[in-house]
DNA sequence: GGGCTGGGTGACAGTTTTGTGACACTTTTC
DNA sequence: GAAAAGTGTCACAAAACTGTCACCCAGCCC
């Protein structure tokens, strides 16, 4: 799945040739005007890396790392500003920036460092997810089975596990799926997205042909539950033996 | 232990001054005055960072950073720079360096990037390293086998198991591996990230064709796994954790 | 210079994954 | 109920990717 980088940015201008160009390096990108915006999306969306730049309507930049670094989380922010006082630049490392570039720049060079603190995605920790009894390392590309046998995942095999499970609880409409497995230029048919959940519940299911964590919501999209809860609202409908 | 900074400077007033507040952070500095001596403490000492004047008597700073990538090396290394044209940082980030300062800079910002970059690894790079009975000496570009046959290693090669094994366990994307290793400029055929795949397993794998060290990861790139693992379908022992 | 040696390339033959169409089956809607 | 819309599955074709091999090239050491 393609980074992800959210960019805050206040001046229209430049956060569309900004935008353009990280889309250019193949990340999926989201601007967000100010501060506000940007905690918000940030919440929202997850991104691997945030482009802040440090004067915004509002909420500036540097409180808006403190706020992300007060809820203990460690996505790298690259921080820009216009004004490069060597005091400024301190403060933004300070607050927990990873890098920081003064305006205006060469754009090269924000690329590069862009991609640097990408590199660095791979890392992270939270790369192993459990439930059920079984493993999976995202890292690793691999699932450990409840019953001890070891699979190899694929890409998109991966990419949409890891959505569903990124989502747990919530439904993913096959739009959705769509999009950010495969990107809004491809449109595979609507049976490809089925099979890969197939395979899914094959691999992670007691029964597949009774689905406690790959549900579908018909109409919509589907849904993962890592504990296989009855909930009553769902179950009373109707309840095969 | 306290995190290990190679710094490269020639002028002996500056590094003098740099290496005495760099320990006043709690660090273990050793000072290179040139690009052979920077090499030499590097591969001897192992450095958790190296402070890289880019003008230096003899061998320049890019090219004793590309040297230490072109090993497979990772440790992060900082630029420093008397001239800080745009041009000049992108060459510095893209011969591998992870961070780029230009001179003068502000003391504190620059103890500031320093401790950013030791943030990210903790793991001290190790100059001998066995696995499966085999013993690879980085230093002397050497594999003792399994077998005891003593087998010499390529520059490349020796890069490739190097970048392998500090990931033991994760997922290597090819693309990663043409970065650290050959740089961003060069482009080799994705056949020859193969060919060495090949050779190591050659050289490491009990039966080549079925590898148990040097997995595929298809789409993506290679993982080195340092313990066979169970086959999957037989057993439901327990698992590694 | 002439033969090594480590690197890099292109061709080709596998492999594995992904995407599709057909078809049966379910759930909704009317 | 019956028609319509949406899903689960399967076999199979199309792509995409990898393993190898023979071979080319550039330094390097006599």
């Amino acid at each position: 799945m393609k980074p992800k980088v959210l960019l805050v940015e206040d001046e229209p201008a430049l956060a569309g040739a900004l935008a353009d160009n990280l889309e250019g390096e193949g990340y999926a990108v989201e601007v967000a005007p100010d501060g506000r915006a940007a905690l918000e999306r940030w919440v929202a969306w997850h991104p691997d890396l945030v482009v802040l730049d440090v004067m915004l309507p509002g909420l500036d930049g540097l409180q808006v790392c403190q706020k992300m670094r007060a809820q203990g989380q460690t996505t790298p922010v690259l921080f820009l500003s216009a004004r490069g006082a060597p005091e400024e630049r301190v403060e933004g490392l300070k607050v927990g920036g990873d890098d920081y570039l003064a305006k205006p720049f060469h754009l090269p060079e924000f690329l590069l460092r862009v991609k640097n603190l990408l590199r660095r995605r791979a890392e992270t920790p939270r790369a192993v997810y459990e439930f059920a009894g079984h493993r999976v390392d995202f890292r690793a590309w691999t699932a450990y089975l409840q019953d001890g046998r070891k699979e190899a995942l694929g890409e998109r095999e991966m990419a949409i596990l890891r959505l569903l499970i990124e989502r747990a609880g919530e439904v993913v409409s096959r739009d959705e799926i769509l999009d950010r497995v495969w990107g809004q230029e491809v449109f595979p048919s609507s049976r490809t997205i089925d099979n890969f959940v197939v395979r899914l519940r094959r691999l992670f299911e007691p029964d597949p042909a009774h689905p406690v964590h790959f549900h579908t919501v018909w109409g919509v999209g589907y849904r993962f539950t890592p504990q296989p809860e009855f909930k009553s609202e769902t179950t009373s409908l109707k309840e095969p033996t």
